[in-house]
DNA sequence: CAGTGGTCTAGACCACATC
DNA sequence: ATGTGGTCTAGACCACTGA
């Protein structure tokens, strides 16, 4: 198979390259199983350990998942991946703040703001989704969430979220959107509560506040969810590893 | 090679293990330049693949740098490596909070108070060097930072810092105490500014501010430096990418 | 020019999953 | 028993670096 390509990137990255648009394209959904090495291998008329490389990188990038002995699975939100890898908010104590004691508060239909506007690259105006959700630790409200998802991306959103339990909204975005949630972008920062911040969070106003802005990003690198979290950092902090 | 070795882990990862080992206790320094992947080959008996895979995880991870036609060299935070790649602090407008718009207010020998303690897993009261700086945005005081080193891992660092002019602090934990920097952990809080930050940062006593605490571990996992980062949100973020 | 890392091949054996 | 990914080998050619 050495016949001279002038293109200039590697083999294994013009494969990596394909397979993702492959991915992408729903040819192999989230959960479902790639062709094996050797199959594909056979498939683009190179050598196995060229095709494992490109697959190597997809794995290391968490766009799959390599089991030995089974096969090549696109990643999944749900099945046995970890449901939290993008939560940085933790417990004083320790522990992560987990999801299950979330209540909705309200979810409606909505028009994106100036900031969200912003955030999702559409236009001021766009409707879609805003959803408020309040999660406790123990019983004590400790954090404010605010939703947002444009119609665009996830038409009749607000119908879904109202039928679900707070669950995650990224197994459902990947469930009825076929949209896989792959990298997020937050925006710290430290103000004053507001006077509805402090009613649902059982503070004073003017109080000084976490404020987390995300905005997270299909595998396809669009911007499709943005949402603010709202908190005082008595009992919660925001943690971050690098390295 | 196949001698069949009862030892459970792949040759690639005791290869690796022993490399990490070699560059830890300095056998090659910051900068310096590794065996080439025959040589490492022919020393350890094993195929230049294994030896490569080995090399190539310790690159992965930051270790070391390689380059082609030249060799692989231990990661250094001088020479061409990115300075700033712990900084999580951006202008609200852009770009990141430079390192070079600093001054030092103070730096003295100090003892280490209960929170600093418990982040470098020492006793309270131990000594070390704390030194305290003030970041400008153009003309404006937007970060105050205190630092802390023990004496333990950086006897006399006082008297180094009080030499430089405002630099990177592990640059010279590099060069001067062989502490190369792989890690930092980073807690986020939001609290009122005290009396004192009001002061230096020219707001008012009381206002929002975000509050940066940073762990740095050295390549042995041990911590080496204690910092807070203190300043309002008005011209600055915390900026956090995943995925 | 010789030496380096980067790519690619073709084959081997292994531990593990599934049936 | 078969097929999967994981490890390991041995050799090839390439682009780049530096003397």
């Amino acid at each position: 198979m050495n016949e001279t390509r002038p293109s200039s990137k590697p083999l294994y990255q013009q494969v990596k390259q394909h397979l993702v648009y492959r991915v992408l394209k729903g040819e192999w959904k989230p959960g479902q199983c790639l062709p094996s090495e050797m199959r594909l291998a056979e498939e683009y008329h190179l050598s196995q350990g060229t095709v494992r490389k490109a697959i190597e990188e997809m794995a290391s990038e968490g766009l799959v998942t390599r089991q030995a002995g089974k096969g090549t699975f696109v990643t999944s939100h749900n099945g046995d991946y970890q449901p939290f890898r993008f939560h940085r908010l933790y417990r004083n104590a320790g522990g992560k703040v987990a999801g299950n004691e979330a209540t909705y508060l309200e979810t409606r239909q909505a028009e994106a703001d100036e900031r969200i506007a912003h955030g999702l690259h559409i236009a001021p105006g766009s409707t879609g989704t805003e959803s408020l959700r309040l999660r406790h630790l123990d019983t004590q409200p400790v954090l404010l969430e605010r939703i947002f998802l444009s119609d665009d991306l996830c038409p009749e959103a607000w119908r879904i979220l109202q039928q679900h339990s707070p669950g995650s909204i990224y197994l459902i975005l990947e469930q009825e959107y076929n949209l896989l949630i792959t990298k997020v972008v937050e925006q710290v920062r430290a103000r004053a509560a507001t006077a509805e911040e402090a009613r649902f969070l059982s503070i004073e106003p003017g109080v000084a506040v976490l404020e987390v802005e995300r905005v997270a990003y299909s595998l396809g690198g669009e911007p499709v969810e943005w949402r603010t979290m709202v908190g005082m950092t008595d009992t919660i902090h925001y943690r971050n590893e690098m390295g």
